[in-house]
RNA sequence: GGAGGGGUGGCCGAGUGGCUUAAGGCGGCGCCCUGCUAAGGCGUUUGGACCGAAAGGUUCUCGAGGGUUCGAAUCCCUCCCCCUCCGCCA
C-alpha cells in the first residue's frame, strides 16, 4: 500500500502519478484518505491524552489501599470509570476511522513510475526485439494441432478430467515440460545467482493480502474455502511472503528466488478469443524469480531481472519482442512492468511469456518486509520485484510453432536435448 | 482427528491483578579501568503511532483478537503456532 506520509506530504504528486493509470476514481480516493488521516491524527492525540491520565492516576488507587483509605480510593475509581467510558468511546471512533482508511488505502494500486506513459494496451512502447522469425514460408500448424498429431498433447482428456484449460501432456510432451522446468531453473541457480526454493502451493489470506491479490481480485484465485487457502496464481505469492514480517540483517539484502511452482488461475470471465491449444489456462507451469532489494538498487535489479527472463528465451532461440507496460495495463501493486512476449508463428501472435515488475514498497509495506540499511539504524522497507522465467505453457507453445518442420516432426532447441534426451520430437 | 504441555525483548529465562517505566543472565554496542590480553566497572540495546524545527514528550507493543477491571504479561473466551504421545497416512 501507498505511504500515508507520502500522500499527506505530496498530494499532488501522489495524484499526478496515479492518474497515469486512466481511473478517475483515485483522485477522489486520495482525497479520502487524506480526510480520513486527518481525523486519524485528531483522535490519536485525544486518546493518548486520556491514555496518559489514566496510566498517571489509576496507580494511586494501589497506594490509597494500601495506606488504609478506602474512601478516596472509591473516590479516584470513581472518576476513573468515567475516563475509561469516555476512552473507549474514543477508542472505538478512532478504530473505526483507522479501519476505514486502511481499507481504503488497501484498495489503492502502486503509483506508476516516473517513465511509465498513460494510456492501453496500444500505448506500451516496443523497446526492443530480438530473434528472426523461422525460415520458410510453408503452412505452419498450431500447436493444438502439432500437438495431438505428435502425440504429446491432450487437451479434450484434460477437459474431461477436470475443465477446459487444464492440459494433459504426455510422453515427450511431458518430458519437454519438465525439461523446460528443469532448465530454466539450473540457468536462474547456477548462473543467474538465484537460490531455488520449493514453496507451498496453497497460501493464507494474509499472505494473499501482502502481495496484493487481495482483497479486489480473490475472484481470479481458486479457494478451497474450507480451510481457507488459497491455491497460488503465480508463485510471487509465497516467495514474496518468505520474509512477510521480518525485519532482514544488512547483510540479509539483497535476496534472489528462484521457484517451480504450478499456477491455477480461476480468471472468470476470461472465456472467449485467445483461448485456443495453450494460450490461456487454468493450470500452468512457470519458473518465477523474486528479488528483494535496497531502494537505491532496485531500478538496476529490474533491468537485470529482465535480462535474466530474455536470457532464457534466447538460450531458446526464440523470437520476442519486450514492452514497457502503459498506466492502464500495469498491474495493481506494480510501479512498472516489462513484458516479454514470444513470436508464435502459426497463431501468428505475440505471447506474453514473461512479465518483469517492481512494486518499489508496495508489497513491502503490506507484508511488512523490512531490512536494517546498516547495524544500529532504523529498518526500512524493502523493494520487492518479480518475473517469470518464463511461463512455460506458452514457451511450450512458442517452441512447437517455431521449432516445427514441414514433415510435422519438431527440433528440440539444442540447449533442451540433455534434459529431453532427443533430437527430435516425431 | 484425540489427549497433554507450551508461546515473555536479538537469545535464555523470572514473573498468578498495582511497589514491573518486564527481574536476572547471555550476546551486541559505547565508555571507563588495565602498558597488550583476560578479568572487572558504568551505560545502552524490540518495533510502531502521534506532537515537535530540534531537544524531547505522550502512547501502544509479553503469539493474535475479543472480554472482565479504576488498573491485565498475570483472570476469562475464541483463534493461530510449536512440542510430546496416540490414531490415520505417501
Amino acid at each position: 500500500m501507498l505511504d500515508i506520509k507520502r500522500i499527506r506530504e505530496q498530494p499532488d504528486a501522489v495524484r499526478d502519478r496515479l492518474a497515469v493509470r486512466g481511473d478517475p476514481g483515485l483522485a477522489a480516493a486520495i482525497d479520502r484518505a487524506l480526510e480520513l488521516d486527518e481525523a486519524r491524527r485528531g483522535l490519536v492525540a485525544e486518546v493518548d491524552d486520556m491514555r496518559a491520565r489514566r496510566n498517571e492516576v489509576s496507580p494511586r488507587v494501589g497506594e490509597l489501599k494500601r495506606e488504609g483509605n478506602e474512601e478516596e480510593a472509591q473516590t479516584v475509581i470513581r472518576e476513573m470509570r468515567e475516563l475509561g467510558d469516555a476512552l473507549a468511546a474514543k477508542e472505538d471512533e478512532l478504530a473505526g476511522v483507522e479501519d476505514a482508511l486502511h481499507t481504503l488505502l488497501m484498495e489503492v494500486p502502486n503509483t506508476p513510475a516516473e517513465d511509465v506513459p498513460p494510456g492501453g494496451e496500444a500505448d506500451s512502447p516496443v523497446l526492443r526485439e530480438w530473434g528472426e522469425p523461422p525460415a520458410g514460408d510453408w503452412e505452419r500448424r498450431p500447436h493444438w494441432e502439432l500437438g495431438e498429431a505428435l502425440g504429446i498433447l491432450d487437451l479434450p482428456r484434460g477437459a474431461r478430467i477436470a475443465g477446459s484449460g487444464f492440459p494433459v501432456y504426455k510422453g515427450l510432451g511431458a518430458r519437454l515440460e519438465r525439461g523446460l522446468i528443469n532448465f530454466m531453473i539450473d540457468l536462474h541457480t547456477d548462473r543467474h545467482g538465484y537460490t531455488e526454493v520449493w514453496p507451498p502451493l496453497l497460501v493464507n489470506a494474509g499472505a494473499a493480502r501482502g502481495t496484493g491479490h487481495l482483497p479486489k481480485f480473490g475472484d481470479d484465485m481458486y479457494h478451497a474455502g474450507e480451510d481457507g487457502l488459497y491455491l497460488v496464481p503465480t508463485a510471487e505469492l509465497p516467495l514474496t511472503n518468505l520474509h512477510a514480517d521480518e525485519i532482514l540483517a544488512p547483510d540479509d539484502v539483497p535476496v534472489r528466488y528462484a521457484a517451480y511452482t504450478p499456477c491455477f488461475r480461476r480468471e472468470a470471465g476470461a472465456h472467449g478469443k485467445d483461448t485456443r491449444g495453450l494460450l490461456r489456462l487454468h493450470q500452468f507451469d512457470k519458473v518465477e524469480m523474486m528479488r528483494f532489494e535496497r531502494p537505491e538498487s532496485s531500478d538496476d535489479a529490474l533491468e537485470e531481472l529482465t535480462g535474466h527472463a530474455e536470457a532464457v528465451l534466447q538460450a531458446l532461440g526464440l523470437r520476442y519482442r519486450v514492452l514497457l507496460l502503459a498506466g492502464g495495463d500495469l498491474g495493481f501493486g506494480n510501479a512498472k512492468t516489462y513484458d516479454l512476449e514470444a513470436w508464435a508463428p502459426a497463431v501468428g501472435r505475440w505471447l506474453e511469456v514473461s512479465s518483469c515488475s517492481t512494486y518499489t514498497d508496495y508489497q513491502a509495506r503490506r507484508a511488512e518486509i523490512r531490512y536494517r540499511p546498516a547495524p544500529g539504524e532504523k529498518p526500512e522497507y524493502v523493494h520487492t520485484l518479480n518475473g517469470s522465467g518464463l511461463g512455460i505453457a506458452r514457451t511450450m507453445v512458442a517452441i512447437l510453432e517455431h521449432y516445427q518442420h514441414p514433415d510435422g516432426t519438431v527440433e528440440v532447441p539444442e540447449v533442451l536435448r540433455p534434459y529431453v534426451g532427443v533430437d527430435r520430437i516425431t
